[in-house]
DNA sequence: AAGAACTGTGTCCACCGGACACTGTTTGCT
DNA sequence: AGCAAACAGTGTCCGGTGGACACAGTTCTT
């Protein structure tokens, strides 16, 4: 109880600034790594067990006190107040009242722990509706993941970079291809569109949370946005010009939308013959 | 001397695991900040001073052995070779042969840096074209943009997250809506039309990313996903069998920018009265 | 000449992820 | 019934990180 006794020490509401992206590459595991660079079960496929293995086993030693989702959980917790970064092993590990090494009995590390977050975040995607024809299921879908990311911004920062992706991320995946399915399109069309689609909710929610909710310190930057380009007005004529028109903000979702389902319906309409 | 005098001490190619993104709302300043949150002058318009200017003086005590522009390179240089992780002050401090404190005379913090370095490495965009029309500037345009973020692949980790944007970013969306110019779209809808393709190529570039060169550590994940989606075929049949078929990969950019170039078209030709 | 203003350095700190040896609990096997 | 193996949680340690701060050295202005 020593270490995990007062997670709030000192008077710092957020950790220490941190921009750093996940390019790890060489594999975070050993600070001297003998093996050649990714074997055939131990760099990545951990997290690939963790995801999608089967539970374990159910051995002998003393039952576990904690268990993957209490720990996830607790992650999402404090990334939905205080934002990825904040999400710590030591953190974490004092909300549920542990010490942080007792989580790597469950977590091989923080990239694990981070992937288990996304999936516990993340939530179901629209249940499939045969009746709906592909363009509603596409936009339900596209709203229901825009939620998403409003809900919990940090998945933003949790899934960039390359990592292996779960059973629930693979789900929405599964409905956007499902609902292309038989208009005509080739199998990596279907998947290029899903990746589109998705893109766009992902850069729309970017977006929405650098313009944060109204006095925010986001907001700051927004306003700092105008102001420049105000003052360059010289060099960004067409970007003065654009932000200097009233209109609806907060129809960028739906505009992109709109564009990207029309380019399907041209596509498939080509494809189907006609209509 | 004797901080950064060997870089690569242990035998530790990549730093550890990081996957922590940049939700840093609170202010990166001060372990108390006695301050309300954002002031008028200190917390993020540091940024905006450094990237925007001017040049804060020609004072007079000894002349600066550094410079921003040195100082972004060496990050900009880590960041190519080892990843955006891997980019710390001593590194980088280290590769100038000084110490890591020296940057802070010129940076105020990691984030600024990190700021210099996508305005270092983002190129310059297309240069404007008034014989081509919206569309082949479009195209031109989105080609470029993922030609850089396969040069600088951390560009893709360095801009998640609210955030001041630069001269050079600022200058890639004049290109779009100037493009954009002139063919009955509204400022707002002009602007949206540059977020979604820049989110567009974002999203592709970052595929390519998790996909990786061939055989390389990222491939593997690929083939994971390959794995996991054939042995759970039950679950998502219409992603195994769009995987399943055979066909053109790294066609995602192309098909994407189609799309959404033809769902433009078709709003403009709304727009304009007829074609 | 003198002193102000600035640059680069050394030392310190809190915190991070993680290794590792250790104690204590549980349980299956004999 | 006993016992040893297997497992859970802990404490301590380490290298690395971003950053504060006081200091020495250098140069320009007066």
């Amino acid at each position: 109880m020593s270490e995990a006794a007062n997670p709030a020490g000192p008077a710092n509401p957020a950790g220490p600034a941190d921009a750093t992206g996940a390019a790890d590459t060489t594999g975070p595991k050993g600070t001297v790594a003998p093996k050649g660079a990714v074997g055939p079960d131990d760099p990545a496929n951990a997290v690939v067990r963790l995801l999608w293995g089967p539970a374990p086993k159910p051995t002998r030693g003393p039952k576990p006190a904690l268990s993957l989702e209490r720990i996830a959980a607790a992650g999402v917790e404090i990334a939905d107040a205080e934002g990825l970064g904040a999400v710590s092993m030591q953190k974490v590990a004092g909300l549920l009242d542990f010490t942080k090494m007792s989580l790597y009995r469950y977590v091989p590390g923080k990239a694990e722990l981070v992937a288990l977050m996304v999936e516990s975040a993340a939530g179901d995607p629209p249940a499939a509706g045969p009746a709906l024809g592909w363009r509603e299921q596409l936009t339900a879908w596209a709203k229901l993941l825009a939620e998403s990311f409003d809900r919990h911004p940090w998945l933003l920062d949790a899934t960039v970079g390359p990592r292996v992706i779960g059973p629930r991320e693979l789900a929405w995946l599964e409905r956007v291809v499902a609902a292309l399915d038989g208009h005509g399109l080739t199998g990596p069309e279907r998947m290029d569109a899903a990746v589109l689609l998705a893109g766009h909710v992902r850069s729309i929610a970017e977006q929405s949370r650098a313009a944060g909710p109204d006095g925010s310190p986001e907001a700051d930057l927004l306003a700092a946005l105008g102001t420049v380009v105000h003052r360059h007005a010289d060099r960004y004529p067409a970007v003065a010009a654009a932000m200097a028109e009233p209109g609806g903000r907060d129809q960028a979702l739906d505009f992109g939308l709109e564009r990207i389902l029309d380019g399907l319906a041209a596509l498939i309409s080509r494809r189907t013959g006609a209509a």
